[in-house]
DNA sequence: GCCCATGAAGTAAACGCTTACATTATTGAG
DNA sequence: CTCAATAATGTAAGCGTTTACTTCATGGGC
């Protein structure tokens, strides 16, 4: 009992307590243990519900808990638990309503299970990302969620060391080799094409998101080109300009589209404009009847997202219906579960279906019909 | 230095390392030290960068490092350090493209100081708020963001308590009790109507946010019945709405002010419609266009924050643009300062000012002058 | 040459909790 | 009544860092 006493190497400093940033003495477990007349280690028992503590001792620890207005200390318990109840989240950009309604979902879901979350945005960029997802590890996040899944190797490669579980959002792949929960781009961005394809549209013009690394942009692009190709069109380049996800990129997008010299054997200009998402496609709405050209007379425009907006502008936006909340929530789940060592799929397939709105229309100004609605 | 051997009480289980939930051995300072062939004290020192240590010495640090692949325990470090170096922020909504927009100013502010940011949302309650305190204080944040300044008592209490720094963002009061950064919400209100008043609107009618613990919507709806009543004007309660932010809250609050049985001496209808935010506004503006109503013709409809769609829908909306990047980047510029021990202005007043667009004009449909702008 | 300031590195005590193991009732079976 | 489970607590060893205090060189001033 006495053996820190009784050897008396260099003689040491009293132990003097020392103080937070202030002087407030913060209660800690010990001393809701004294007063509760028991052991740290019940107190800790009881704090954690572990049900292995009566009924009577459990009182006298909550009240001893509530005496003291006594707060756990997380970074000790995450020290000695090994586990942070802390899960992180990169996402492209917080300012795009879709990502922000996601991350919305995700801690909602995070917080029913009695986790933190921790957010950073990478702004499109792979080695920002990359440090992200270290300052997180380096933070102790029990698990990490990410947005799709071209990531650096150095990403994958950290988390793996360190047994971090991780899940790529956003979009899904059977084969994929890593776990996710989301839909096919690639078929989504198909879908839409076709829909506009079997409306008559031949000319079809793409405001993308920007696709260096990443992949969902591309893979709508791809949806996109594949099924032109399947009718025997394309997509030559000055049909497809890339720009990032806010509404004056869409506009300036279009700009830049009806600004192209005039391809060979086709119209002035596209007849009908997809945008890489709603934001996008809502800019080029908007640029296109500041322009004095009318959606859908004159030109045809679709998006992929479904945010608030996209119903009730007008006309309201024909799109793709992404269901984040969902993706985000089952991703939360997902992370939730491997985290406590319970079983849970890791790859999850969600559907994102064509809305048809108001927006898109036969070209040449008849009405559309109502076929591939909500296909 | 055999201190623990010599004691033989009961005896103990050999010291078999613990490992994390997988086995991978994460390499810790001591791993470092070894391998360096120094003391933990110098690696730390080495990893704080206290110019405390020799060249070499660094260099043979820094290989270990390098060589481990060695990544710091924030946990262990926060509980010794007794700082986290990770901030909380509760914002009342993330979805909201504006609030969006000022986490992510907040969050890059803080990575630039190596601070996290950890988020979570109290959708205008603030019993969710109160709790949502709680839970980052456990966490060990050693700062927090708080959006208004109407909080529970027990906020202020357990932040006080705790000495932990924050700061009430999106207000400016000069006289307040707490630390704050924003603009004067109810100044804010008053020259939004003024300027509606001078351009010659008797009937002016509100759609505003949910005022139930929320300062700010409250002092907008304060501002505008100032100016009206400066001039012998009121804003009967058949002409005001509460409800929340998203587009759908705006189209369904226009619904029912048009739908308020008729005031004696006042037209069928307000001819001026304020919206607490630009997306209540910007609902109000789609359904009175989509219910036959011209923009500014036969309404005029502005609004506050400014978010990108503002500007760009049409017409244009006439707002209050709110710098919200600069107040969650200067509240963290305050909280980083407080928290590392530096002074710093504890009441911070930034200008809200009004942006004249095409969404506002002289009643009856006359062209509006251009006078109130950018005042 | 002696002393002391200065710089660089080492020692080991916290930090506040969890948890493996030990200990001490309590209870039911035989 | 004895003994072995079983239940409820207690003990104290970590968890991985930081940091107050020490020790050890070095070198300049006199």
């Amino acid at each position: 009992m006495s053996k820190r006493l009784q050897d008396q190497g260099p003689q040491r400093r009293p132990p003097k307590r020392r103080t937070r940033r202030n002087d407030s003495p913060t209660a800690t477990l010990k001393d809701v243990a004294e007063r509760a007349g028991v052991s740290t280690a019940t107190v800790s028992r009881v704090l954690n519900a572990q049900g292995k503590v009566n009924r009577e001792t459990e009182a006298k620890v909550s009240a001893a808990v509530a005496a003291l207005g006594y707060v756990p200390h997380a970074a000790a318990r995450a020290l000695a638990s090994r586990r942070s109840r802390t899960i992180g989240a990169v996402t492209a950009a917080l300012d795009n309503p879709i990502f922000a309604k996601g991350i919305q979902a995700l801690e909602n879901r995070l917080e029913q299970s009695g986790y933190g979350l921790l957010v950073a945005s990478s702004n499109y960029e792979p080695a920002r990302e990359l440090k992200q997802v270290r300052v997180m590890v380096e933070r102790g996040i029990d698990a990490i969620m990410l947005q799709g899944d071209s990531h650096l190797p150095e990403v994958y490669a950290l988390l793996q060391r360190k047994g971090i579980p991780y899940i790529n959002t956003w979009i899904y792949d059977a084969a994929a080799a890593h776990p996710c929960c989301g839909f096919n781009n690639q078929l989504a961005g198909r879908s839409l094409a076709d829909y506009l394809l079997d409306l008559g549209h031949r000319d079809i013009a793409m405001v993308a998101g920007i696709t260096a690394g990443n992949d969902r942009a591309l893979n709508r692009i791809k949806g996109v080109k594949t099924a032109l190709e399947a009718r025997g069109l394309t997509l030559p380049p000055s049909r497809i300009v890339e720009r990032p996800y806010a509404l004056s990129d869409g506009r300036d997008g279009l700009r830049e589209i009806l600004a192209a010299p005039p391809i060979k054997g086709r119209g002035p200009r596209p007849t009908a404009v997809i945008g890489g998402n709603d934001l996008l496609a809502i800019g080029v709405m908007l640029e296109a009847q500041q322009s004095g050209l009318s959606v859908p007379g004159d030109l045809s425009v679709a998006g992929f997202d479904d945010i608030e907006l996209a119903a009730n502008i007008s006309p309201a936006l024909t799109t793709i219906h992404v269901p984040v909340e969902e993706i985000c929530s089952q991703a939360g789940d997902y992370l939730v579960a491997r985290i406590e060592g319970r079983p849970a799929r890791d790859h999850v397939a969600l559907e994102a279906r064509l809305v048809v709105r108001q927006s898109t229309a036969r070209p040449g100004g008849r009405p559309g019909g109502d076929r591939g609605k909500q296909r």
